[in-house]
DNA sequence: GCCGTTTTCGGCCCGACTGTTTTCAGTCG
């Protein structure tokens, strides 16, 4: 078990202990250690047992079920807890905005105890009039409610990529590795996937007695085209069967369907069941135009740039040649900057910006003006040692309500980069969020807009923006847009990032790390930056340790 | 439950914002 679920049993174990009504320093102290336990730079699982104890925020209590769950799996009180509360309870920790207090309040006092009951309740006013809520609180919880129930059944590309390789193998021992294909929205790399997608060589009826005999999913949805199966963590699995030839399939469903009526619309005499192979290339080959990878299958004007043959030679996962944007134990990553960069020099990387949190992120630790200083030093003795890998200093600074950034003039100038972002106070009309945005941007200081939108897929939405007027100033203000790459923000949105290249801004494709192996989510922010027909020459971070010194030596002033 | 230039008991907490109150609890990043 690694760190990330032991926090998680002892963050719900924090939570379930105060939607109870116990003792609140017990169940803080269960928190602490679930925030102290993510942020470790090692597994505990790899720390002799005597030593969890001297871990801080670790004492008898806590350290005695970090080995319970390390040597058995489970965490009895957790269990216990969890056994004493309606499920539906539980969910409600899923809507954001209410916390533990306040579904108390619902369940203990409302007596209600699904999320469903809940929706109904906030449509009926009864939530307003009950101590602690009221009509912005009720009509908020009807929106989080309704946005959660939208994304249910959704999940991340990086969690569904996490699965495919072994669902892929199993479906190969069962029907053999050349009649399995993957394919739909998962094939197209997009950001969220609501059901994996096979096509199998083979009749409905070959496929269910085997698939069922062997390994028995939830049945969900039979038709003559497809099963739909679901897994244990909740994804779709929609198996569509197909006898040889199953070529049209796959280009039918790993593409959007505006792309796909374009394309016949386009070329009305193919012949798309050739019958025979189980590959798409060949359409492309009748169709007499370049190949069209998945990725790219969306707009009907891709369809106008491959017959001119000229399809973006996009970006790829190896053009990434440095880290920009990362958090070091300065503020709120797990690991301390010598080991950041040394990893980041390692993986073969020219160069890291450390962009630790700012003062006004309290929470996360972030960097007071003493420490600034301080850390700046650390970083010059490094640069020594690591020649000719290079740290830059930068800062992502918070965005503040008034759009200022939290530093003055004097400290930002230390700096040689500056990332500017939004961190609090989220929930914003358009108007605002524009004013906040665009007085940064034009902040001399400021070179690259962090995660611009704040959005994280499937939990939260982005506040409205205007993207046409955020690249206007981008690009008068010579500032870069990032791609967040963490697989829960990929913020901007590859939708918008076309439209943004071709007006001459740069996109940054972040990992925003908190810890060494979040480089390696650089990898998301590529494969949505492929489908947006990005090209390395676009992105800041493909830049060469020389290209980018040189670049920000044109854009400070 | 955790912790200790308040060290074995008694106090713990990061700070802004929101929405609810009429001085502050709850939530969030």
């Amino acid at each position: 078990m690694d760190n990330y679920q032991i926090a998680e049993h002892f963050s719900l174990l924090s939570k379930l202990m105060d939607i109870h009504g116990e003792n609140s320093f017990k169940a803080r102290s269960y928190g602490a250690a679930a925030f102290n336990i993510e942020k470790l730079p090692m597994q505990l699982s790899e720390v002799p047992h005597e030593e969890l104890f001297s871990i801080k925020g670790i004492g008898e209590s806590t350290g005695k079920k970090i080995i319970e769950l390390l040597e058995t799996g489970e965490l009895q009180a957790l269990k216990d807890i969890i056994q004493k509360t309606p499920p539906g309870v539980i969910e409600m920790l899923n809507i954001k905005g209410l916390g533990p207090k306040k579904i108390a309040t619902v369940w203990k006092e409302m007596e209600i105890e699904t999320i469903g009951e809940l929706l109904y309740a906030c449509d009926e006013n009864r939530l307003k009039l009950y101590k602690g809520f009221g009509d912005k609180t009720q009509q908020n919880v009807k929106e989080a409610i309704e946005f959660y129930q939208q994304n249910q059944g959704s999940h991340l590309y990086a969690q569904v990529e996490a699965v495919v390789p072994d669902i892929k193998n199993y479906l190969g021992k069962l029907f053999g590795s050349d009649k399995v294909r993957l394919t739909g929205a998962f094939r197209r790399q997009m950001e969220t996937i609501d059901e994996l997608e096979f096509i199998i060589s083979e009749t409905n009826e070959n496929i269910k007695p085997k698939f069922q005999t062997a390994f028995p999913p939830e049945l969900i949805e039979e038709t003559k085209e497809y099963i739909i199966y679901k897994l244990k963590n909740g994804l779709k699995l929609k198996l569509y069967s197909g006898k040889e030839g199953t070529g049209e399939k796959l280009f039918r469903l790993s593409a959007s369907d505006v792309f796909v009526d374009a394309f016949i619309k386009a070329f009305p005499k193919i012949n798309f069941a050739d019958g025979k192979s189980a590959d798409d290339e060949y359409i492309f080959k009748q169709a007499k135009i370049q190949y069209i990878p998945p990725y790219l299958r969306e707009t009907a004007s891709i369809i106008e740039k491959a017959k001119t043959n000229s399809l973006p030679e996009v970006i790829q996962p190896n053009d990434i040649k440095g880290i920009i944007h990362s958090h070091s134990t300065w503020s709120d990553g797990s690991h301390s900057l010598e080991q950041m960069a040394t990893a980041a020099k390692e993986k073969g990387l020219e160069y890291l910006v450390i962009s630790d949190h700012s003062k006004t992120a309290a929470y996360a630790n972030g960097l007071k003006e003493d420490r600034i200083k301080a850390q700046h030093e650390e970083i010059e003795k490094l640069n020594e040692k690591l020649k000719p890998f290079k740290i830059f200093k930068s800062i992502e600074s918070d965005i503040l309500n008034d759009g200022k950034l939290d530093y003055s003039d004097n400290i930002l100038s230390t700096f040689d980069l500056v990332i500017a972002s939004v961190h609090s106070n989220l929930k914003m009309t358009e108007e605002k969020a524009m004013m906040r945005l665009l007085t940064a941007i034009e902040n001399p200081h400021t070179t690259i807009l962090g995660h611009m939108t704040g959005r994280l897929l499937l939990s939260r939405k982005g506040y409205p923006v205007n993207y046409e007027k955020i690249f206007e100033a981008c690009i008068k203000n010579k500032v870069v847009i990032e791609l967040n790459a963490h697989p829960s923000r990929l913020d901007i949105d590859w939708r918008y990032i076309e439209a943004a290249i071709n007006n001459g801004l740069l996109i940054s494709i972040d990992p925003d790390a908190h810890a060494i192996e979040g480089f390696d989510d650089c990898k998301y922010g590529v494969l949505v930056a492929q489908k947006a027909g990005v090209t390395k020459e676009k992105n800041l971070s493909s830049f060469s340790l020389a290209e980018f010194e040189a670049y920000l030596k044109t854009v400070k002033n």
